[in-house]
DNA sequence: AAATAAAATTAGGCAAGACTAATTTTATTT
DNA sequence: AAATAAAATTAGTCTTGCCTAATTTTATTT
């Protein structure tokens, strides 16, 4: 089995992965669990000797296929966890991803199983991603943000990319949920700003990055 | 906040505080954690300087206030965990301790209150042992064993002191659990063996050792 | 092509939490 | 009271997972 910390690696390099199609170097794993290179080195020596990951410097980090489908039970238990933090315990959508972040380190064989079973199966978590199944299947990720569509479109929002609770506070302050129908209404060209229209109700200008982070259906 | 470690250890010391009225050792803590008694020596230091237990050479290792207190919200979540183990999903009995054991490590503000009132305000978790509340009080153990009681006496199963899978198999193989009715029957002079009828029906031999692990209510 | 900047790697170190082996202290026998 | 046994403690080591600082490699400018 693994260490919490080669989860954690596992989980981001399979996110990295996701995310953007680009190379995966040791800065960006880095970065995105706000570690120093010099340990990402020494973890990736870890798990390309535990066969999870292969590196290679022209092509960046990569996962094996044991080291995929580890990753995609680690996301099925945040996910499966978030569903029943927001569910049944009652805690709000910015609260939950840091709990999840611990409880998806329980290991136990059938603990993800039946906690999906007490759940009702649900397809997706409390932040518009889809929950993988037993087998490691699962629906295909929302790729079109809103900062992708042209100025008119109305679309839904299905799910967010960022899930800190800055982020998720100002989409409630905003009155944006997952299911929300907002309207494109303008790009500004200076700064890739965007005028949207929620809930067909009032104009709000948001950010670029605000827009990359809301993934979208029409 | 307390580490993984601490937070074991505190738990050990308040379970053997518990237990026996005995005097904590450094021997006595390793034997219950599986640890050498050199490592014991070193995290009596580190609960010391941050003031969890005094410990004095006569007296053996003691919890301050403030260690009673965080060890009996570890208690708290361990057993609330078990019993959302046990009633939602669905795992027996002997299953849900070792998981348990990970589980009451998650540190959340709200998570044991939540959880608490999810399960409904649970008196006593699976095994039978009181759950502490949020302030910290709880119900009376029961201290009485089947070892204790004189033959002809009859009673109620209404704990378990030992919590392996090993002698919770070995009590499903007994059809014995909570609230079982027994009646000791005769008590073998020789080496305290247990002559026992389990539900007013058939009669069984057990060790003084298996007496000693049933509490019992009459 | 050189110069410069950025990224990756190595070397060395630190804290936590465990261990073994050696020593000292305390308790129990004789 | 000595001798012996048991318990506690110290000293030193190891692994994991992180760090900083220095160096080497690779990429980008000029
Ligand atoms: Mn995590
Ligand atoms: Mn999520
Ligand atoms: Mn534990
Ligand atoms: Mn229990």
């Amino acid at each position: 089995m693994h260490t919490l910390s080669e989860e954690n690696y596992l989980k981001c390099i399979y996110r990295l992965w996701q995310d953007r199609g680009e190379k995966i170097t040791p800065t960006a794993i880095a970065e995105w669990l706000g570690n120093n290179p010099a340990s990402v080195v020494d973890m990736i020596r870890k798990l390309t000797d535990k066969q999870l990951i292969i590196y290679d410097k022209k092509k960046g980090v990569e996962l094996t296929p044991q080291g995929q489908k580890d990753a995609t039970l680690i996301v099925r238990r945040h996910r499966l966890w978030e569903v029943f933090l927001l569910e049944k315990l009652g805690y709000h959508w910015d609260e939950i991803h840091d709990i999840a972040e611990d409880l998806e380190h329980i290991k136990d064989a059938t603990l993800a199983d039946r906690l999906d079973k007490f759940l009702g199966f649900p397809e997706y978590d409390p932040h518009g991603d889809p929950i993988p199944k037993a087998n490691g299947k699962m629906a295909k990720r929302h790729s079109i943000t809103l900062a992708d569509v042209k100025p008119g479109t109305h679309c839904r929002v299905a799910a967010v990319k960022d899930t800190t609770s800055a982020f998720l506070q100002y989409l409630q302050k905003l009155s944006i949920s997952i299911g929300t129908k907002i309207q494109l209404v303008e790009k500004i060209q200076f700064d890739g700003s965007l005028v949207i229209s929620i809930g067909g109700g009032e104009r709000t200008t948001v950010s670029q990055k605000f827009g990359e982070n809301i993934l979208i259906d029409m």
